[in-house]
DNA sequence: CTGTTAGCGCCTTCAT
DNA sequence: ATGAAGGCGCTAACAG
């Protein structure tokens, strides 16, 4: 059984021909510009309907062949997933020069509000697309209002501000994440009772807000014989996680199961195996590094909640490209995916 | 900090200059044609080193400009998996005339080797790239070597034919998918003793041998305490699960886990449900359908090991392009993960 | 061995 | 409101 789909090779000059009209014209009505008569649009319109007419990729973007800049805005500092997504946007250079396209890294701290927006405020028409791992606050809001006013095309990136006038939003859902995320800790306990304990970068990012909001969620919806700790704060960085994760372990010797929500893997980890507990508490963080990597090899973690940072570099690229191109934006293939990342699955 | 990434708005034009040859032997270097003295080759790829120089990828497009017509060869019948790939074809269909390729799915009896066979040999000039769901038999392998000899691109899709000359293989590591598939029913089982049963399509498929090769290595290595039962052939049919894991159910009233390789999901599950066992067996699985998403949601099933059909139809349509104009294939980008999905990470 | 030249299909002024 | 014509940057056929 055959089934075909799509084969047009059909022109613009092809179009213009049976609409007797000339290529302008059917140019115009393509791209829905002005001075058309309405029943030319129609006639023109109809024929391309016809042969399901569709222009060729490659001869419009030679034709209309301008450069594009895209400004990539991360986070500086050790954070290790973070540098795997510039990373990915390294392995592109030659795709991004094949297209006329550049893109630059400018990393700041993104946990200083003050600091964030006015690195964005300074972007201002120098690029023609800028993605951002976000800080949910007004003046982040009001920063990334000016860039769209601006005529940029902005992307959040990992961490959305939602209520700005954003394009577009290329990451995950971080509820389900942290929904996810629940519900591992609360299967792979299984009958043990207990505590469960959970280490937050801060809980003013968004992300990690959301997704403590998600894993509370489900675990005392579905796992009520487990008592969830307050959260304790290390910021994503190593030392402090460990520290506020060794106290923790001290204080609570029926800890059974530990969520940690952001960076800082390698402190808890640490913290884990030094009070002997690694293995026995099931232990679930984020993203696949070469630290988490290690964990779950060994046995120390149980499972990863990951976004792939390819996908996530690739993806936000192309959404700007086809927004600074207007071009429509394939949902499904740009929708990043809460992966579950468990010893036998590793990409 | 900034940190730029590839800008260039060089021509081959420029490149011609800088090396004081003309267009066409610059064109010739770039795509290693002979017809060109040794130093004149280093002279220009000197140049072009220097400029980190990409040709346009567009205007390269539209000069070749010649359409590709590809096939993919699918399984006939109810597979919901299957079907999902096709609809994602489908989807792509402007993408596709917008670059001047085409494809057209064939769907055939993929479980007798000679149907499959034939059905490949008469595709025989008639199509620059063939992506197909193979089977791995003797038969079949001859049928894709011919192919290649007749200068195809062929991919295999979701089932692979390691031994035939295929370019290339799009799908999952089936073994690690069944190695993951063990963990996630060991781990979910936990404490309780008790047996675990596979219902398979056939053991004559690559891809479900491999699964279940996987899943009793973890099994066996990992969780000792566990039976495994001997698999039973489904042939992806419900009705054939249905009654088969029925069967099982009556024969081992101490069944606590349960692999379904294949498709035939929804036998299986109405099996579970009837015989009031559902929820209290820990059921895993393949392929996010309809089907599987509500036997999630519902709890039915604890766990689907899949690939996504999006990605994969993609995947196999831009490796063909790549191949058929000579262009490198982003391994990265391509490469099909196995996904967990549990009730929350749903997509 | 190397250079010249005519498109590829579309977009964009500039005329009409 | 519509049409004519000149590129965009690269490839390939043809000269030299």
């Amino acid at each position: 059984m055959k089934d075909a789909l799509s084969q047009t090779s059909m022109t613009l000059r092809d179009i213009a021909r049976e609409a007797g009209v000339s290529l302008a014209t059917v140019d115009r009505v393509l791209h829905g510009r002005p001075g058309v008569r309405p029943d030319t649009v129609r006639r023109v319109k109809e024929a391309i309907e016809r042969h399901a007419f569709r222009p060729h990729a490659a001869a419009a973007e030679l034709a209309r062949g301008r450069a594009r800049r895209f400004a990539f805005v991360m986070p500086a500092g050790p954070n290790l997933f973070m540098q795997q997504i510039q990373a990915q946007l390294g392995e592109m250079a030659s795709w991004l020069s094949a297209r006329r396209l550049s893109v630059e890294t400018i990393t700041t701290d993104v946990f200083s509000p003050e600091i964030l927006a006015s690195t964005l405020e300074r972007l201002h028409g120098a690029f023609d697309g800028v993605a951002v791992v976000a800080l949910d606050h007004p003046a982040v809001r009001a920063a990334l209002d000016d860039l769209v006013d601006a005529g940029a095309k902005v992307v959040t990136l990992v961490s959305d501000v939602p209520t700005a006038r954003r394009h577009h939003y290329v990451g995950i859902d971080n509820i389900a994440a942290g929904r996810t995320a629940g519900a591992l800790v609360g299967r792979l306990v299984g009958t043990r009772p207990g505590k469960i304990a959970i280490v937050a970068g801060s809980q003013n990012l968004r992300d990690h807000a959301e997704r403590i909001f998600g894993f509370t969620q489900v675990l005392s919806a579905e796992f009520g014989g487990l008592e969830i700790l307050p959260v304790v704060e290390g910021r994503d960085e190593d030392e402090r996680s460990e520290h506020l994760t060794m106290r923790l372990l001290d204080a609570h010797p029926d800890v059974v199961g530990l969520y940690n929500v952001g960076a800082g893997t390698a402190g808890v980890a640490k913290a884990l195996t030094d009070a002997g507990r690694d293995g026995r508490i099931v232990f679930v963080g984020h993203d696949v590094t070469a630290v988490t990597r290690r964990l779950l090899l060994r046995g120390v973690m149980d499972a990863v909640i990951s976004q792939n940072p390819g996908h996530e570099a690739r993806a936000a690229v192309r959404v700007l490209r086809a927004l600074t191109r207007g071009e429509p934006i394939l949902s499904e293939q740009e929708k990043i995916r809460i992966d579950i990342v468990m010893r036998d699955n590793l990409p």
